[in-house]
DNA sequence: TGGTTCCGTTATCATTTGTCAATAGATTTT
DNA sequence: AAAATCTATTGACAAATGATAACGGAACCA
């Protein structure tokens, strides 16, 4: 069960977790499994846990005044689901996580993290790596939300992460990238004629 | 020249840096003038410096293809002033970055920075803090990006940054915000009417 | 199996935003 | 001082995107 978050820990560290070291995450994460459809995190809610996804799917998103959702974040395998700055400052989520399918997790609280850092130094590697990659990726991201039309913007996503657009109906893409449902599928109408 | 970057240090970090700590960091950091219009850092380049800023203010962009620029970041006095993922992975810059005030910076390079991280273990708590803060802002930036309409995303950037509606131009704000001039002094005008 | 919800597409029309052009005042340069 | 450049605004029009409604088919549920 644990297996996928070691050998993922290690593929970002410059030294392998030791036997004990694994001993000790696989007794701090807990196991837990999520249904399509079940909330992780709702809004108002401070975020208690930190999810590694092992298998499945899900989804970050606001609802606005007019009940509509604009999705942060679409979420598969070895990312990690939580609000991390409520995770952080304790402070209530504007953000509702749920599962898109059936979903298995390995939750840690913030504590609990905190001591597992603390017992294992290379962890450290890791976030940092992590925190890298994220903010690499965010800056890419604001970059083309600010530069590239509504049609460009779906075609880098889709060459970037095709597994989405398996995993996740069109109307959660068009949210993701800030268009209606609609002018999603004539973008992509438009596209299929070139 | 370093004080104020000692002082941010010191303001998040648990433990105030020790005088010898101090001398390292000055020693390090080298103190730096940019001239308006000039560039700290031209697309292609490596980005060889991370330049915390003293005193100005500068402006991160990319150009297309039709020769127009896309900001995405403008900074002030105590931001730093780098292209992140050029800067660790010592790829090209897809980003150019210059002054747009006369701006005084402190610059370090990437071997130099690690050395430093070795040598002063707190700072690894500032770098920590301020990559959580990064992915904060990142994070709502974004959420703005695909909710909101230019209305709105205008009126919040105004009330959480009203120091830099003084400092730059509005056709900046204007391209930071991801819309055309035309359309913020629209919007302005819109808005004075409330 | 029959009904219900979900999903994607399409059409029409409204709204927002972009493009292009002109203008005027500030600022900078020569 | 004159010329050039930069900045912000405005108008007319075009293009992109949103809102609403309708439709058929697929998936799900009872």
């Amino acid at each position: 069960m644990h297996e996928s978050l070691i050998k993922y820990i290690n593929s970002y560290t410059s030294t392998p977790l030791a036997d004990s070291e694994i001993e000790l995450i696989k007794n701090t994460f807990v196991h837990k499994k999520i249904r399509k459809r079940q909330y992780f995190l709702q809004e108002g809610q401070v975020c208690k846990f930190s999810a590694f996804i092992v298998k499945g799917a899900m989804r970050q998103y606001t609802v606005d005044d007019k009940g509509a959702e604009h999705i942060v974040r679409l979420l598969i395998e070895n990312w990690l689901a939580v609000d991390r700055e409520s995770f952080v400052m304790l402070s209530p989520s504007i953000y509702n996580i749920d599962a898109w399918e059936d979903t298995e997790v390995l939750i840690i609280t913030k504590p609990d993290s905190m001591d597992l850092f603390n017992q294992i130094p290379v962890l450290t590697e890791w976030r940092q790596h992590l925190d890298e990659l994220h903010a690499f990726a965010a800056e890419k991201r604001l970059s083309a939300s600010i530069s590239f039309s509504a049609e460009k913007r779906y075609s880098d996503f889709a060459s970037a992460y095709p597994e989405f657009l398996q995993r996740f109906p069109q109307h959660m893409i068009a949210s993701y990238l800030g268009i209606t449902k609609e002018t999603l599928s004539r973008v992509r109408h438009q596209a299929a004629k070139k």
